[in-house]
DNA sequence: CTCTAAAACATACAATCAGCATGTATCTAA
DNA sequence: TTAGATACATGCTGATTGTATGTTTTAGAG
C-alpha cells in the first residue's frame, strides 16, 4: 500500500497556532488509519510521524499523555463524524418517531465505514477506561437515551426501562453494524434496517 | 491485593504429562486473573508466571505462540465456561421457546463474572482477528443461531431474517450485560431480562 | 529594535518487554 | 542402557515507549 502523505511545510513562516494546528492535524490523520488497518497495539508511535517530517519529540509536545492521548482525540473525532452524520440526517425531521428510525438507519450507514467502527467499537472499549468511555459516549449513546426517554415520557413508546431498552437498542445496532459489514456488497443492510424497524415497530403506540 | 499462588512442586516425582498439565494449569489460571484485571496489553509474561516457581522459558515452551497464545487458551476456556453454564441451564427444558427464554437469562447470569465478560467481549475482539474470533464464537453464539434457525423453521419464531435476528439479540445481550454489571447491586439485572423476554414474545406466534 | 519567556520542536537516553537461541537436566522408550 | 525427546532455564536482541535536555523560532513587552 502507498500512502500520499502531504509533508509538513516547515520552510513558510507561519504563526504559532496554525503551525500547532498542522502538526496536530497531520499526526491525527496518520494516526487514525493506523489505528483503524492495525489496531492500538500494533500501532507504534514512530509510524504516526513517518513522512510528516517531524520527530516523536513532536507528537510527545503536542500529546501530553503520548500514544494514549493521540488515540483518545483520534476517538474523539471519530465519535464526532458519527454524531455528525446521524444528527444531519434527522436535524429536519420533525416527527420523534420517524426521528429515532431514520437515526437508527443513518447509524448502520455511517458505522460501515471500518475506520470508524473500529476505532470506536473494538479498539476504544479495549484501550480506555469505562469511564473514560462513557465520556466519548454521551455523543452517540447519549442523544439515543435522550430520544428514547423523551418518547417514552410522551408515551410513545412502550418498554419496560428506557436506559434497559436504549442500552438494548445500542447493543443491537452495534452488532448488526459489525455484520453488515462482513459482507457489505450483498443485501444485509437492507436486511438489518428491516430488523431494527421491526424491532421499534412492535414497542410503538 | 495478595495473591494466594500455589507453587507448583519441582521435588516430587511427576510423569511428565501430569507435570505439563500443572504448568499449563497454573500458567493459564494466573493469566485469566491478569487478563481480567488488567486487560491483555497490560499484562506481562513475566506477571503470567511469577510466584509459580518457572521462568518465562517454560511459558514459551508450552505455548508456541507465547503471549497471545496464551490469551487465546484463556478465550477457549472463558466461552467454554460460558457455553457450560447456559447449557446446563436449559439441558432439561424441552420446548424450544423456554428454551430460548431460558438461555437469554441463563446469558445475562453468567455475564456478570467481570472475568468472564472483559476477557471474551472486550479484551477479545481487540486482540484476535475476526477470523479467529468467529471460530470461538460457534461455543456461544452459534448454539444461539442454531437455536433461532430451528425455531424460525418451525415457525414459533416470526422474523425478518434468522441470522440477522440473530445478531440483533446476541447484540441487545451483551450490550444489556455490561449494562447490569455497571450496577450490579441494583435491580438492573432483572428489568435486564425483562426486556430481553419481552423482545422474544413480540417475536412468538 | 531588543530582550525575554515560552512554545515548538529535535536529540539522546533509560527502561520495559516480547521473542528467540542455546544450554541443561530429566524422563521415556526401544 | 542409551539415544532422543521433553521440560524447562538463561542470556541476549530488537522494538518501543516515555522522558530529560538542548536548540531554534515566535510572541509580545518595553
Amino acid at each position: 500500500m502507498f500512502l500520499f502523505v502531504k509533508l509538513l511545510d516547515m520552510t513558510t513562516k507561519l504563526t504559532k497556532a496554525e503551525r500547532t494546528r498542522r502538526t496536530r492535524r497531520a499526526i491525527l490523520d496518520r494516526a487514525h488509519l493506523l489505528f483503524a488497518s492495525q489496531g492500538y497495539a500494533a500501532t507504534a508511535t514512530e509510524e504516526m510521524i513517518q513522512g510528516l517530517g517531524i520527530t516523536r519529540g513532536a507528537l510527545y509536545h503536542q500529546f501530553k499523555g503520548g500514544k494514549q492521548a493521540v488515540f483518545e482525540a483520534v476517538v474523539e473525532e471519530a465519535y464526532g463524524k458519527i454524531a455528525t452524520h446521524i444528527t444531519s440526517q434527522v436535524h429536519s425531521i420533525e416527527d420523534n418517531w420517524e426521528q429515532l428510525v431514520q437515526a437508527s438507519r443513518a447509524f448502520l450507514e455511517i458505522a460501515q465505514h471500518d475506520a470508524l467502527r473500529r476505532i470506536v467499537f473494538i479498539e476504544a472499549p479495549a484501550v480506555l477506561s469505562a469511564e473514560r468511555l462513557v465520556q466519548f459516549d454521551q455523543y452517540g449513546f447519549g442523544l439515543l437515551q435522550e430520544g428514547i426517554q423523551l418518547m417514552v415520557e410522551q408515551e410513545q413508546l412502550d418498554v419496560v426501562d428506557a436506559e434497559g431498552f436504549s442500552h438494548l437498542l445500542n447493543g443491537a445496532l452495534n452488532e448488526l453494524a459489525a455484520w453488515v459489514a462482513q459482507h457489505p456488497d450483498s443485501q444485509r443492510l437492507q436486511t438489518a434496517q428491516a430488523l431494527v424497524e421491526a424491532l421499534l415497530k412492535q414497542h410503538h403506540r
